[in-house]
DNA sequence: TTTGCAATGTTAGCAGCCCTCACATATGTT
DNA sequence: AACATATGTGAGGGCTGCTAACATTGCAAA
């Protein structure tokens, strides 16, 4: 991902003009939000530290919350870049592809906890943003292919396939929001998520296959 | 809940001191959060409706964060509550009580997702409050109880229980947070969420269990 | 090349928020 | 009755998001 690289002294004639700022604010928000917590985050520390004045932001951002919705954007093409990596480390449709998409996803959150709540967290009524319909479902549906192929193998249906999604989803999902939040702390200190997300996706699928059968 | 009953009129004599301001600040808050949502709560607002100050707080609170913490305290004694009338509407240790807790969950969240926001979306890192430590636990024992009945059951152990309550916390937390963050209507909309817990639940027990006879 | 316009930056300033401090008022204890 | 304590108020500092008017730059047509 790291969009900053080489810049910096390509365009350093003016420095009145700043060039990259759009982006620059975004890295900026992005380490920001990484160190005090999303709700924190502070616009006009952003501004500092790209070297701004505090009323630039509007030039390429509506408000606050438009620079706040970019970042989750990027984030959601970033999450779905490592879904299909993980995806791709073992046989198509495997129950092996699968956990280790959940695994990735729950890493993702891992290493970056305010960018996933950023990403999640913002419950926001207003219409679903024609952006939001394209990058929600195409984080999805990585998961999507994987399951209908894994169907393919066990003798179910595509039509299944939200029956067998959603419920990975909501494992990985819930285990990713209890980690980044500290919840295991206190009740299993020590869980080791990996192993988790390996049990409860073989479980699910396991009992999931038999009942289909049964 | 409504802690509010028939008060306001009980010492209406002064008027320079409130009374109940700790409490009405609670309920103003609570109100405010579930309206504009947890980010966008303000301590002057709550002042605003409590009819005072926006000093007055501070003699309660030591900030607006510890209001906030209050409130999911709150949360915390309220889900409990409902999680024990949920497992207590089927016998004990049977799937369906365990079932019923999840959804019981899930809806708690429904109902109060600003609420449920707060309880679980504060990542503080300072030491884990003795409250926190109390409160959370105190919740997920209502689950950790019914599980190790479930396992005398089925013929497993009692040091199985984390291995089997924590991923039925991630399926309902998950759930939960993909439901309230409105990511269920891009991808799977119209999901009924009860039958989803249900059926992930009992998948899950399902091939949990087949797995310990194997 | 020069001129003019659109893009992108700046400064100044408003309103709102959190929080503190000094002061006012009620409560209750001796 | 007198004091100590608890709980309220008002004024104000520092920060924030955002707007408006002005300044600087880059680019494209004349």
């Amino acid at each position: 991902m790291d969009t900053s690289s080489g810049g910096e002294e390509t365009a350093k004639k003016s420095n009145y003009h700043h060039g990259h700022l759009r982006e620059a604010l975004l890295d900026a928000a992005h380490l920001l939000i990484a160190e005090h917590g999303p709700a924190d985050f502070t616009l006009a520390e952003a501004c500092r530290r790209a070297g701004v004045s505090t009323a630039a932001p509007y030039r390429h951002f509506a408000d606050r919350s438009a620079l706040i919705d970019a970042l989750a954007a990027r984030g959601f093409t970033l999450l779905t870049e490592r879904l299909r990596t993980a995806r791709d480390r073992h046989e198509q449709g495997s129950v092996q592809s699968i956990v280790s998409m959940g695994q990735a996803y729950v890493a993702f959150a891992a290493a970056e906890p305010a960018l996933f709540r950023l990403m999640f967290g913002r419950h926001r009524l207003p219409p679903p943003t024609e952006q939001a319909m394209a990058e929600g479902p195409g984080c999805f549906n990585v998961l999507l292919e994987a399951v209908v192929t894994w169907l393919s193998k066990t003798g179910g249906t595509p039509a299944e396939q939200l029956d067998i999604a959603v419920p990975l989803w909501t494992i990985v999902h819930g285990t990713s929001h209890l980690l980044i939040d500290h919840d295991f702390d206190n009740v299993a200190p020590g869980t080791d998520v990996d192993e988790l997300v390996a049990r409860a996706t073989e479980a699910f699928l396991a009992g999931a296959s038999a009942k289909g059968r049964e």
